[in-house]
DNA sequence: CTGCGACATGTTGACGTCAACAGGTACAGT
DNA sequence: ACTGTACCTGTTGACGTCAACATGTCGCAG
């Protein structure tokens, strides 16, 4: 029979080719072509005989082939740092979402460890894989000696301004400012901010803005405590926190930190909010479910992923640069972690 | 000069090819390529001279012409359901970094919504996508009107043994075993169990497992409470729950839900776990700053990815099904959500 | 009845890569 | 010297697709 066995081609899985479809629906391949694009200038008669032909083969267009053909993948990368933090999940979940929405492939790629090289090796590779631009959602400000691919279209989901490309990401400045501003306004005297990890910038922006607030309104500004993100961090400065009588409000600079402060908090006998207001940022699902209710910044992570797309496509398609900075507003959401100190000075 | 400029071919962005390369460095561009993929049977100083010209041309190998010819995309698709859950967010970040290790792409597809068309469309995605293999990290059961795209090598995670593939998952039974039991050794007349959804087979067998558990002690088994994985939904159960002087035990689905149980406990004046034991299941980082620290089963995520991708990677490369089903063991670990009943029958 | 635009289809070739084949050279064993 | 084997390199063609360029047909204005 016509019908050739496996041998013959080079990979093993072949399915039905354009050949094939235009064979049996006795057209050219250019046509089938056309009908698999939606292209003007084809018959309704002929584009049904070719439906009808492709679905008996069971016929999928190759993509290697259109993309080796058009130089387009209709794919996009995602750099991945740590993908278990709650805010690159979230982000990473909607890009996918949204890229899916307008018939974009995801290529994800995880930077194992913070090291250059790792940051190198997870560019490389996208520098060979398929695809017409990149998201990066590294947590780092380690982009410096790495070369993009070629004229790759970047978007970097950061907070930080010295890339060359458009950046989108919740307004971390505002929030932090929110989140001080709501515990002076409860009537504290200050409020001790627990920081994330150095490199990451989103961690510095809060940690800036908390800074700045207290001093435009001509506070003290008490020393920085470190943390990670993790929720252990966040118990050690718990820890430290909880022997301090002056210490009545505290911004951590996440959910999860605030957890673990919580956490110490209690176990050091310190009530919350009664004896120490707590305020943290993300807005994650269980925070409202803490023990109390944790007062939080909320990001829009579905937008900042959303908005991340959108650009990018634009990039793509257009082809000068457009340097514009997207910053997603944040919200304060109030619930019972927070109150006026007990002993207010009046 | 010979360098010509951007028109010409069909893409727009036309970096270095095998051919380029082949022509600085005065050899074949079989020679190129037999280098770029470490073939034997290419002199050292050949090999030095087309390193270099690599090098000054940053010559990358076109993915998806390697593919065309090929038929191997070095790449897996991962069609995953919510993203935002803690298992299925871990398992990712381990398979994306198994796969990276081992030079495979990861090509992420979200399915929106669990309605059988978001699932098909997720299929259909990489059935024209260009992936030589899918994990399904989909949590639900609704594969059965979909067809994998011809004989696409498939792996399940997830605990369910209906499909014709290979499977690789956390023992949920197991871990549901051991936490119920637990709780009887504790001396507890029965234990209750918030659930996962309906439509989780994850949820079911954690469910059965406790089931059976207790039927193999001769207890009573009380009533399911519903649940849907969320912080909200074993909030619900625990105001269910709390006002029961009956309940001195219970056995929540995984670690969210019980994070809202005790919220819900506390807000009613039960005490855990003087008055109330809880168990969950997952072992999120935060459990252990849970309040109390969270009792829960242990699931190792890492492996499970690894192992899927092994499974995978295995599945590709052999020609036959191997039907092996492979559970990862989970182990109960022990914190302060768990103590004996107040009043022992004694 | 000529000509021109809108419609409909087909033919050709190239995207970048690698498998298959076809030389080669060098050196061992006979 | 002759054969065989290991090594090294080049030539050719095809993977499946689509852009560019043919050809057509048809209907209608002039």
């Amino acid at each position: 029979m016509g019908t050739d066995s496996i041998a013959g081609g080079p990979g093993p899985r072949r399915g039905a080719s354009q050949a094939d479809v235009a064979r049996i629906a006795g057209v050219s391949g250019q046509t089938v072509s056309r009908v698999a694009n939606g292209a003007r200038y084809v018959d309704a008669a002929t584009r049904e005989r070719v439906l009808l032909a492709m679905r008996t083969v069971g016929y999928r267009p190759n993509r290697a082939a259109r993309a080796l053909r058009t130089g387009r993948f209709q794919s996009i990368g995602v750099i991945a740092f740590e993908l278990s933090s709650v805010g690159t999940t979230h982000t990473l979940d909607a890009i996918a979402a949204a890229a899916v929405e307008i018939g974009y492939a995801i290529n994800l790629v995880p930077v194992l460890d913070d090291t250059d090289d790792a940051v190198r090796a997870a560019f490389n590779q996208l520098g060979e894989q398929a695809v017409d631009g990149i998201i990066i959602l590294v947590e780092t400000h380690r982009l410096d000696g790495v070369t993009v691919p070629e004229g790759l279209p970047v978007v970097v989901v950061d907070s930080s301004a010295q890339y060359d490309y458009p950046i989108v990401d919740n307004d971390q400045a505002h929030g932090a400012r929110l989140a001080t501003e709501h515990l002076l306004e409860l009537g504290h005297e200050t409020v001790w901010h627990v920081a994330g990890p150095e490199l990451s910038f989103s961690a510095r922006r809060r940690r800036t803005s908390w800074q700045a607030t207290l001093e435009a309104h001509g506070r003290v500004v008490p020393p920085v405590l470190p943390g990670d993100w993790s929720t252990g961090s966040g118990y050690e400065a718990g820890l430290r926190l909880a022997g301090d009588e002056q210490v009545t409000a505290v911004f951590t600079a996440n959910d999860q930190m605030a957890l673990g402060l919580l956490r110490a908090l209690h176990e050091q006998g310190r009530r919350v909010p009664e004896d120490v207001s707590v305020v943290g940022f993300d807005d994650m699902e269980e925070a409202a479910y803490f023990w109390p209710p944790l007062t939080t910044v909320h990001q829009s992570f579905d937008e900042v992923g959303r908005r991340a797309v959108d650009t990018l496509i634009r990039e793509i398609h257009s082809t000068e640069h457009e340097e514009q900075e997207g910053l997603v507003p944040t919200r304060l959401v109030v619930r019972a972690s927070t109150a006026p100190p007990r002993s207010t000075t009046a």
